[in-house]
DNA sequence: AGCGGATCCGTGAACGTTCACGGCCCATAC
DNA sequence: GTATGGGCCGTGAACGTTCACGGATCCGCT
């Protein structure tokens, strides 16, 4: 007993039925079995009738392989993405497969990590071996990106990346992530702060700098100047160390755009611990609505971005190209969701 | 130019080489190319030299779907996970897919979301169309994993869900969350506590279900008495409100084993709002290590699992089967990390 | 001189489909 | 009664590999 593998052996499981088997049955060609699970014309009713049968009673299933070969056509798109497992990139990665299925294409994804000028390529490699039809490219990071421009790969790819530039290889979706900046802007604008920081995300990713981009531009449309601008690496270490260097060297401003929920995460973890009240001395607004954020302290004003809209027009884009169909592009958009982090300017006053 | 598409017309690409071209070019069979690419004996080094530098030249890459209608082995292995962008699993996913790369196997997703009686079969069915050569399911739910044993598939299926049962269809690799508990309840209890509640999770869950049984095993091998137990959704809003009753009805315990970083993230936010101090009055663990519970109010004691040794044991395992080799299991162990959110128990009766 | 055995290489068939074509039958029209 | 054509169906070939053979060449041995 404790000698036995505890697995059973691998079991030998017939053979599946092929179209070649379903016509014998059912007394017909193997073409006409064809016809019929293509759902072509010139197939009587009644021979489609008896073959469906046949196919129905020895459980016959096309066989994908097969297909692929004789029409160089997988119906299976590649996912490249990110192997770190941030919030973004996961969201869009799964409705992105959810998407796909339901239009009758399988995914395989491959994951990519630093240095990308050596993964990148070397992913879109196998993915052009296993046959993808097309590639959609998660790339949060402008490395990454830029891998992917210069790669040659057969078939079309296209890029889920913020305020990146399309070329003739790759079609590049932005999702609309500098509105959704200007929206968490503009709401601590509507609040009455006019002292706005930024704690931005690292320059080296799409996400990172479109996002900076918003918080400025909704600045100055609203004809105010931006406050004091300083750029991280996501972490909430990060965070946590520059509210610390703002608290001791007094400057902390009225209000705080955070690149993301938990760089916001730091900074109130840094005011805490030097006794700057969130939000009765400074509003903070945050981006990505993490799991959780709802329960932060306080409960976090932040931006929801829409991953099945991204997801969706992604691949509609996609399989329009793939299939050569039109198909317009209808970005999504985000929504800001309003907690307790954030509060009106002149409330602060009176309360301190 | 606003007539225009803005989009590249699909470029129609050369034809991928063959092994006929290579074959040609380099003045041998096809046989012998195939001999080539396969590292098979009985070619002499100057044809297979020759060949070599034909099959680089003109950038030949053998064609998988022929070879897996030939062989019917694809080396693609399916994945089937759950369509929540929950913690364990995605770090279990992307785990699993390097993993498997690494070993020359392309890794399709297929995401399910309830009913799972629905869901899990088709997406079962949609595996076995792509052709997979071994399916992995992460199941962090039971009504999936049932769902999974009542289905027939005709590869090997290995299922990575806590706790559950091997049948013989189906391996399931149990990664070590019960100890992970029990690491969590003993740090509470060589801290010197003796009043240890535990704020759980789904018992729809594995998780849920397994690391109940961790802390309970723990209390009773420390001869304690386990403490009190509320059984939740994993949800912070759940742990928030069952903080605040617990704060209403003055039954806050000594310390809380949190089944969740979220669910000890609820729960802070109950006892900040009713003033009841973390770690001073009630120390706190949690179980993840999510992103950001360094940066929690206070920063979170909390289990983390290894989830690359988790994937590389099951790919390890599921690619033994595959191609018929022995392997033994080792499992992978959590590790405890010890932060701020819980104290020795003395400390305790000093401050309050 | 003839034989056995390596060593190297090639041919035919098969995997399960689709594509291009052609053939048969019956009905309709002249 | 023969031509025309549409409806229905079948045959051959191809996709790019691998598998199972078998054949040629050369060497060393008896």
């Amino acid at each position: 007993m404790a000698q036995e593998s505890g697995r059973p052996p691998a079991p030998t499981r017939r053979r599946k039925p092929s179209i070649n088997d379903v016509a014998r049955l059912a007394g017909v060609s193997y073409q006409t079995v064809s016809r019929v699970i293509n759902d072509a014309p010139d197939v009587s009713a009644v021979t489609r009738d008896r073959v469906l049968r046949v196919i129905q009673e020895v459980g016959y299933r096309r066989n994908r392989m097969a297909t692929a070969l004789v029409t160089s056509q997988s119906t299976v798109i590649g996912i490249l993405t990110d192997g770190s497992p941030r919030f973004g990139p996961v969201g869009t990665l799964m409705a992105l497969e959810s998407l796909a299925r339901q239009n009758g294409y399988a995914s395989t994804v491959v994951t990519v990590d630093e240095p990308y000028e050596d993964s990148v390529p070397k992913a879109l490699d196998t993915l052009d071996d296993v046959g993808v039809d097309g590639i959609i490219v998660i790339a949060p990071r402008i490395a990454m990106a830029a891998a992917v421009w210069n790669a040659d790969v057969r078939v079309p790819v296209e890029m889920i990346a913020a305020g990146a530039s399309s070329t003739p290889n790759v079609f590049t979706y932005s999702e609309n992530q500098e509105l959704g900046a200007r929206m968490a802007t503009q709401h601590l604008i509507d609040l009455g702060h006019t002292d706005i920081a930024h704690i931005a995300g690292s320059m080296e990713w799409f996400d990172g700098r479109v996002r900076k981009r918003g918080w400025e531009a909704a600045i100055r449309d609203a004809g105010l100047e931006p406050g004091l601008c300083v750029e991280g690496d996501w972490s909430p270490k990060f965070a946590y160390e520059t509210g610390l260097r703002l608290v001791s060297e007094g400057r902390v401003p009225q209000a705080i755009f955070a690149v993301s929920d938990h760089t916001a995460l730091g900074l109130i973890r840094a005011f805490a611990e030097r006794g700057v009240r969130v939000p009765e001395d400074v509003s903070i607004v945050g981006f990505d609505d993490v799991e959780g954020s709802d329960y932060f302290l306080p409960p976090l004003t932040t931006v929801r971005q829409d991953f099945p809209a991204l997801a969706q027009a992604s691949i509609d884009v996609l399989l329009g190209t793939i299939e050569g169909r039109e198909v317009d592009r209808t970005p999504s958009v985000p929504t800001l969701v309003v907690r307790a982090s954030a509060i009106p300017a002149r409330l602060r006053q009176t309360s301190s």
